[in-house]
DNA sequence: CCGATTTCCATAACGTGATATATATCTAGT
DNA sequence: ACTAGATATATATCACGTTATGGAAATCGG
């Protein structure tokens, strides 16, 4: 039995194999941040960290700071106030902006997972992808920046003409 | 402003920009395989896929080959029946298993599809990833395989203990 | 041979991403 | 000042992954 088709079909699943593993990371790395008292489901986590980080947005702001979707930060916010973790309110100059801002609960959860924890899982997925040649974030940007640009697209284009005439 | 929050948090929010670039990946070859006139779902291809090279198979099968779980497999047939892509059956063998094919319709598209669309996707993604040094993939290989095997629980762990001690 | 356990699959509920559309508000042009 | 268009957000719906749970069928042990 075939224990991993994907992975044996070459590039054309490399988008299936990289969402499964970073689905996985993320699933690790909640799962060790609950056994240290972290109740933050995971996909607040960014926004916890964007608004530690960086101070009060909206949510058009934080949806292009975390590069997801504006409905998905609209909702994650709703979670988030419903949780105690942030305050919003609307913005004085513009009625229709909705200001978020960390809670004294979000800001101290966010403190000690900027000491303690981030920290932890910094290190330790660093470690994991340390001993590859290159730097393997490095490249992970280059895809980024490339895929950001339209060059797959692109590529696709190009070799889909180049086989049309030859054949 | 900030413009990818993500990015900037180092090795911490890995998992989700793998994540985000896998979902990239997807989404741009499954819009080029529609200009190709392939409507198959891309969550779907992966079994169209496996079918064509591998032969029939079961749900638990599949599951383990596309290394997703196993309703997830039971979903993605029923839709792909619906569809005309498969055809299902009880075995003869074992009346709880059901034995997957694809239809006349599902082989049609998996042939061509070898033939002429997954190649281009292939040599698109690998000139997308080749200039970068070392293998791409031979690290996303390693990556997924200490995944597999717990070693980002173990580090996660040490490192966590050992900072304990120090403090 | 019968009852307990195991195996395979389906269903349900949930999380989290996406898009499409509606609503509210602001701004610019006449 | 009024209206048209742009902009910010909310809401609804869909896609696709997960875990939990339960029923049907096969297997195993006495």
């Amino acid at each position: 039995m075939v224990e991993d088709f994907v992975a044996s079909f070459g590039h054309t699943a490399l988008g299936t194999r990289l969402k499964r593993s970073g689905m996985a990371m993320q699933a690790v790395a909640q799962k060790w941040l609950q056994t240290q008292g972290c109740e933050l489901p995971s996909a607040q986590m960014p926004v916890l960290a964007a608004l530690h980080f960086h101070g009060p947005r909206s949510t058009g702001e934080l949806a292009q700071m975390l590069v997801i979707a504006q409905p998905g930060v609209s909702r994650l916010i709703d979670q988030m106030e419903k949780g105690g973790w942030v305050v919003s309110s609307v913005a004085d100059a513009d009625r229709r902006v909705r200001r978020i801002a960390l809670s004294d609960t979000g800001e101290a959860l966010a403190t000690r997972a900027a000491e303690a924890l981030w920290p932890v899982i910094d290190a330790a997925v660093t470690e994991l992808c340390g001993e590859f040649e290159g730097s393997f974030i490095d490249q992970i940007s280059a895809l980024e920046d490339r895929l950001a640009s339209g060059a797959l697209e692109a590529r696709l284009e190009e070799i889909s003409k180049a086989r049309e005439q030859t054949s």
